[in-house]
DNA sequence: CGACGAGTTGAACTTTGTCAAGCTTCGTGG
DNA sequence: CCACGAAGCTTGACAAAGTTCAACTCGTCG
């Protein structure tokens, strides 16, 4: 039977969601799920992919990000149309998430269960998260909010070093995230470069004075709040 | 046996929910749940409340508007802490929503199960719209796109009449709602007012020219989605 | 070698925030 | 009953933040 760490799917040890059946390869760029279609039931293994609502104008706002060990969907309403669609990143590895979720139903498993239930109360929490960055930060305080959430989750499947970690993000998409001009994301970028706090490029990033980052996006950790 | 209409809670008659038992009266300003404990399985009847976060430096962020047939609170995750608070905003009445939602969980009330997903479904797409506000929009859209919301779910519950409704909010809760400051929402107020396009006033608004408004918000009606 | 595209930078412009002053409204106390 | 003060709403002028557009760099690929 499935051991699930306290926190939730994602913060599952990797070795116990890389063996679900049904593997699938996607392309970058590929929807893994239109908006208003039913969500497949599927876990991210491997590659990042976003939650993304597209409206008309080509504006898009980009809601989350999915990283491996996150739920494509929703956990608790895996019946009811997405509202939005679902985008590899990357090349993208997923698996089908049919045996967590039916093992959950089982009364037996309450532990798993609690873990699929915490797996909905995070993805609200990043919601919130998102929201507070687009409501209330500016630019330099968004990238590094956003920066240090990225960081805190990758932590859990144990996707970082050092403070350090791949970040396969172009500047557009980032843009897209944090409801700024591809412009602006640099500009901010730049100049925490340039500030010494954080060291962006090519595909990773390093977060050079921690402390200092999370002072700046008034960064409050998930665990925290997860851990009960 | 409760019938409610195939939408959500909210847009149930208010019949059917003014009836449920317990009444409690809340001051304007009162804390219904504080962020992080367990919210009170309870509905509105009466008065406006909001789901808000305050981040220390006295910055605050709205998520979302409560109004009445609305539930406080999280409905699929009732035992998880709300990592927000709920705040009235007027006067409120509310009312216990044990029966409903413990029949819901009654295998025999598909119906009633349905909308109770419906509302969690509910509370998910509004919290896009908020999300694609802040992401997206300029002030003038937001103002609009908000009242335009607010328009739609009111109709629901019969609070709406002829394109007008009662909105008690001051300025600077809509201004935390937005991610605007006061005087700039101000701004796009007196604007929509001086095109012609809406009347706001005295806790009321009309929209004088409803396709328009549409228009300027990009907006696309809630229910259409939720009918499915 | 040149053309292309992604990433970066600079400068003008637009949107929004801030500050300060004026205007209501409303409750209070003389 | 009226004057007063306080608080909230509104407005204007200026400052700051963000966007847009265009130019420039720098690898990569033909």
């Amino acid at each position: 039977m499935l051991l699930l760490a306290p926190i939730s799917l994602s913060a599952a040890r990797p070795e116990l969601w890389q063996d679900l059946p049904d593997p699938q390869h996607h392309a970058s760029q590929q929807d893994l799920c239109t908006a208003d279609a039913l969500s497949p039931s599927r876990l991210i293994v491997a590659g990042w992919a976003c939650r993304c609502c597209s409206h008309a104008d080509k504006r898009r706002q980009i809601l989350g990000f999915l990283l491996p060990g996150d739920f494509v969907g929703r956990v608790l309403l895996p019946d009811l149309p997405l509202p939005y669609g679902v985008v590899a990143l990357t090349a993208l590895k997923t698996v089908s998430a049919r045996p967590l979720v039916e093992a959950a139903a089982n009364p037996d498993s309450a532990a798993l269960a609690r873990a699929v239930r915490l797996t909905a109360h995070l993805d609200d929490l990043l919601l919130f998260n998102q929201l507070m960055r687009l409501g209330q930060q500016t630019a330099r305080e968004r990238v590094v909010h956003l920066i240090l959430e990225l960081h805190e989750r990758l932590g859990w499947v144990g996707l970082t070093r050092d403070d350090r970690f791949a970040m396969p993000l172009t500047p557009d998409v980032l843009a897209d995230a944090l409801g700024l001009s591809v412009v602006h994301v640099n500009r901010a970028l730049q100049q925490l470069r340039t500030d010494g706090l954080l060291d962006v490029g090519d595909g990773t990033v390093a977060l050079l004075k921690p402390e200092q980052l999370q002072d700046i996006a008034k960064w409050t950790s998930l665990s925290g709040t997860l851990k009960q």
